[in-house]
DNA sequence: CTAAAATAGTTTACTAGGAAACTATTTTAG
DNA sequence: CTAAAATAGTTTCCTAGTAAACTATTTTAG
């Protein structure tokens, strides 16, 4: 019988990635950043100062939740919100400078557990399941 | 830039899952049921009179996480809590008598949902993504 | 120029998940 | 038989997500 939920595919999404997320958090637990916050920090990396409309949009996710990350990670001194001053509506957000030395090596550590997770499925099984979980993303999100 | 984030397997199954949520909860909003109390219906509809710690378990939860949700869904009368009277720390749980006639609607519901959302994907190509998140969940399972 | 609309971000209320500490009960070891 | 260990379930504290209401600021239409 559990056999009917093994083969429901929503629910093997949700599952593997509830386990991803574990198992990630775990593994950084002794850093104490969470997978949402070692995103944060990656996008950052690449876009240093980018605003919170913005940088929802690239995270793909609500301002709301993205206002409350950035308060926790603020709280931590991983990074600071900057207001524009030119649109006093607008932050900009950066990473803090006693952090930037670390996101280099935050991002090997992150690599190397991304690479472990996954190292049961072979390259050209993970390249197919990236496929279709593009596919499936993009279908999914023009119907919301 | 976004194209790393893109290849990052373990983000796109978190932004599947999600999206795959969210839909679900938007079409079933009109009955009020999320999709973890829908997926404890069937649970339940399978195996009525379960504990506690078998439900967990068969749902792959934590008992905390299940406990609040049995909250939830007791106070809308959809369960039922009755102790076992030969172990009382033990907790059966019930579809209530008036929910009963519903949950199979529901299901034809729900498995609609399901066909639909994942309709981008052919046949072949849901059941080659079924193995593969199959084989992911067991490895990563054995990791926890 | 000013009132209305749009935009950026925040707050609040809800569901949901994990981890750890806790209570009540039952089982087990000595 | 009793003290210690194990078990079932709950509570609390945390992160994280959606949705909707809200504030402050800027833009736009008349």
């Amino acid at each position: 019988m559990k056999e009917i939920f093994e083969e429901n595919i929503g629910l093997l999404i949700h599952d593997v990635g509830r386990l991803l997320k574990v198992l990630y958090d775990r593994q950084m637990a002794s850093i104490g950043l969470t997978r949402s916050q070692w995103l944060l920090l990656t996008y950052l990396y690449f876009k240093d100062g980018i605003n919170q409309t913005e940088l929802a949009s690239l995270m793909d996710m609500e301002k709301a939740p993205l206002s409350r990350l950035l308060d926790r990670m603020e709280i931590k001194g991983w990074v600071i919100r900057k207001n524009e001053t030119k649109d006093r509506r607008i932050k900009n957000i950066y990473l803090s400078e006693s952090v930037k030395p670390f996101v280099s090596s935050l991002r090997e550590k992150a690599a190397k557990y991304r690479k472990d997770s996954l190292s049961i499925l072979s390259d050209k099984e993970l390249s197919k399941l990236r496929d279709l979980l593009q596919v499936l993303k993009k279908d999914l999100t023009s119907k919301l």
